[in-house]
DNA sequence: GCCTAATCTGTCAGATCCTGTCAACTATGG
DNA sequence: CCATAGTTGACAGGATCTGACAGATTAGGC
């Protein structure tokens, strides 16, 4: 079905198997539904009740009801953060950060198709694209004092958590284009494209 | 249907007078207390019993609580969308942003000490960071077409909504730093700190 | 000044989200 | 087999937000 991060922690007992399982299978029927009828004109019990638990337990395994559909984002910006940290100290920032987001790409690979249902209802939904942007701003506050350490000059924790932001907003620009129905290239091209809008400056602000 | 209500500019009765002076009087309230306690552990009926009015007129005033510390934002959307389309249209898109942003801050320049309260609430909330991002959102889709028909080359939508999210984050940054305690530099400054760290692009994305 | 209509307010009721608690159930390990 | 620990369902409660209705206040016309 679909690899797992090692990274994290695999699986040990049948606890693990069946909480994992019984996670995927929430976030799957939220996402559907919420598709369906739209986000807001799901209830938590809806969910609940389709997957066959109780609301109480759903709650157990999501904290909110945006969570279901967003999942945990927490891994992820974890593998940001460690390729960012691999990288060579005289790597320009853009580079560094867009090479990060890519291997973050390469990570989704087989979801393709369940995570552009989840990003259209994700788009379509503001609450939802708050609270994912409460989340970057985790990424944010991890990524901050590696890029900062990376930029020359004065002001670097302003500068890095700029830079940190404006990518942020290309990654999500180019991952809602990519989900869109009609749009056809690649998530890897769009968001070069939206990197080259910002990234030109790979010299540095002094230059 | 819609020319009939140009804008409450200036209250007309007796009645928008109270009405302005009342959700004043709730945002005031609003940020206070939330300076004091923190914004979660202040709850809606605690806001209005120290205004003196019924939770349920509070919502009459404010659709959520979140909105009695963030204000209505819209009419500052407006003022930036009219300032752009009125700039020449050769002007660098990032210029003319700069240039919108500061008439914004001009505008605040009597409420500073008000201001910088609610900046900080706003800092240090999550939540409210994230509404606060869901209402520049609509700045976007408003700005978007205006940015997008100054832009050469192709993808123009793509990467207006690019730019655009990335001067605002460029102005959220610079404005959370302003409202810090041990700050001194202006607004004006940072907002040019942090545009100067994107803004090297002004030639446009084939130079 | 008075009356009617519009608006505002408080109160009540309800839906939904989220959390705390407790007893019953189940997998794990000895 | 049994003790421990984790999971679940059921109930109670707080909080946000909305709808409905009745009373109070205000605006405008007589």
């Amino acid at each position: 079905m679909h690899a797992m991060v090692e990274k994290t922690r695999q699986p040990k007992g049948l606890r693990d198997i069946t909480r994992d399982a019984v996670r995927n299978s929430i976030s799957d029927v939220a996402v559907d539904l919420s598709a369906e009828r739209g986000f807001d004109a799901v209830t938590v019990e809806d969910i609940a009740q389709t997957v066959g638990i109780s609301a109480r337990s759903f709650h157990r395994y999501f904290p909110a009801k945006e969570d279901a559909v967003l999942g945990d984002s927490t891994p992820w910006g974890e593998l940001v953060r460690e390729v960012v940290a691999t990288r060579p100290d005289d790597e320009p920032v853009w580079q560094c950060l867009q090479t990060a987001y890519e291997a973050l790409l390469g990570q989704f690979g087989e979801l393709d198709a369940r995570m552009k249902r989840r990003l259209r209802v994700l788009g379509s939904t503001p609450s939802l694209r708050a609270r994912n942007m409460e989340k970057h701003l985790q990424w944010e506050a991890m990524l901050t004092p590696l890029i900062a350490a990376r930029l020359p000059g004065q002001n670097t924790t302003l500068r890095a958590r700029t830079i940190i932001q404006a990518s942020l907003a290309c990654w999500d620009i180019a991952l809602a284009t990519w989900a869109e129905e009609s749009e056809t290239r690649s998530a890897g091209h769009l968001l070069a494209l939206t990197f080259a809008e910002l990234s030109p400056n790979t010299a540095g602000p002094g230059a």
